[in-house]
DNA sequence: TGCAAGTTTGCACTTAGTGCAAGTTGATGG
DNA sequence: CCATCAACTTGCACTAAGTGCAAACTTGCA
């Protein structure tokens, strides 16, 4: 368990770290200047890397931020492959969710809700849930009895992600970008009652 | 009923018209070449204006396709908004949707689903549908009764906004951009199908 | 008709994003 | 340890996006 089984080279090592440390500068830059008062130069420097290095890893600054909450659903989606394929569908997201992502990227999935003045990073934000949409989709298809109908896996899929987004603002109103034991004990209850109204319905 | 109740003046109408001029055109140049063949300066001159007015009219040709799904979905808002207010809130939500909006847009709506090869544009597109939720969920504050659980309100604006858009693609599968009697009714019924399950419940 | 307010346009400028070729660095086998 | 190859980084040059500004033009209204 002290070394890690895959033996991880030296050139992806530096890869993640030429990634992640121009996501943090971009995510800096994105918190203590306005809004579109820094460059792409402006990160690039920051980050201690080229110009053109920076489009090599990210195509925009947006892309660059919206890789934090990349990171998080994609954590929410290992979580949820892992989980026993004869388990319900609802069981497992929500087991899925409530084990979660690494904090640091919640907190910041969390933060960028607030970032999302910048319409260009919103769509960024977006584009991130409709990718674990999709993904969820495929694990959906294979969870499911062969020949379910395409509306109930589409309708299902649709409802669970964007219900608890709406369960993460939820979340970020009260407790802001604040981490603690007890505000993610109330995630986890936020995503449960969710989870329970998709499943039981919301009965107008 | 001929003349229009309110007295546009030639100005609206001019602006009316040329919006529409530069949005047909940015959809005509995306059906037709390839993705990135082509600039603003194209569309510009397509739609008989400067380059300088494109952009007075919208930040980009994605933000000018996607006004064609915005229009289809603000005018789903303006049959909501139109519904009884003590009409319970799901049920005003699908009398909305079987309203719908001008079958243009929707065929356009449904197009770009395909178009959607385009990341850019499926940000854009992405973005109509949250602004959308926004609208909803403004709606759905003012009926519901005084005092509802914020988690509720988010999580089944989340689950309708969410769902449909799954209805929509497994339509858009079955009929492509065909819009006759017929497919607009099998709409209906799919959408019908998916407030349906929201408001009973998926069960697993 | 003539003025005020709203719209369009051209121009100049900064920045985003990309292809390409040369330079650097890490992995690998002798 | 070195030679070699593949992967990664960088600089350069270029196209095109997007914006501020001021001048020209349209429309509304008295």
């Amino acid at each position: 368990m002290d070394t890690s089984p895959t033996p991880v080279s030296r050139r992806e090592l530096n890869k993640a770290a030429t990634r992640e440390s121009i996501a943090t500068a971009a995510l800096d830059f994105l918190r203590n200047r306005d809004f579109n008062a820094f460059t792409v130069d402006d990160v690039a420097a920051a980050a201690g890397v080229s110009r053109r290095t920076f489009f090599n890893y990210f195509s925009s600054v947006e892309a660059a931020v919206a890789s934090f909450t990349q990171n998080y659903l994609d954590q929410v989606i290992v979580e949820l492959v892992a989980r026993p394929s004869d388990e319900p569908l609802l069981e497992s997201a929500q087991s899925a969710l409530s084990a979660g992502g690494s904090a640091r990227d919640l907190a910041i999935l969390a933060e960028t809700f607030t970032l999302t003045q910048d319409p260009q990073l919103a769509r960024f934000q977006l584009q991130a849930w409709e990718e674990c949409s999709l993904k969820i989709t495929e694990v959906a298809k294979q969870r499911l009895p062969e020949g379910t109908d395409e509306l109930y896996i589409f309708a299902l899929v649709g409802a669970v992600v964007g219900s608890c987004k709406g369960a993460f603002q939820v979340w970020f109103q009260k407790h802001g970008t604040n981490i603690t034991e007890e505000s993610l004990a109330d995630l986890r209850s936020l995503l449960a009652s969710t989870v329970g109204l998709i499943r039981n319905g919301f009965h107008s």
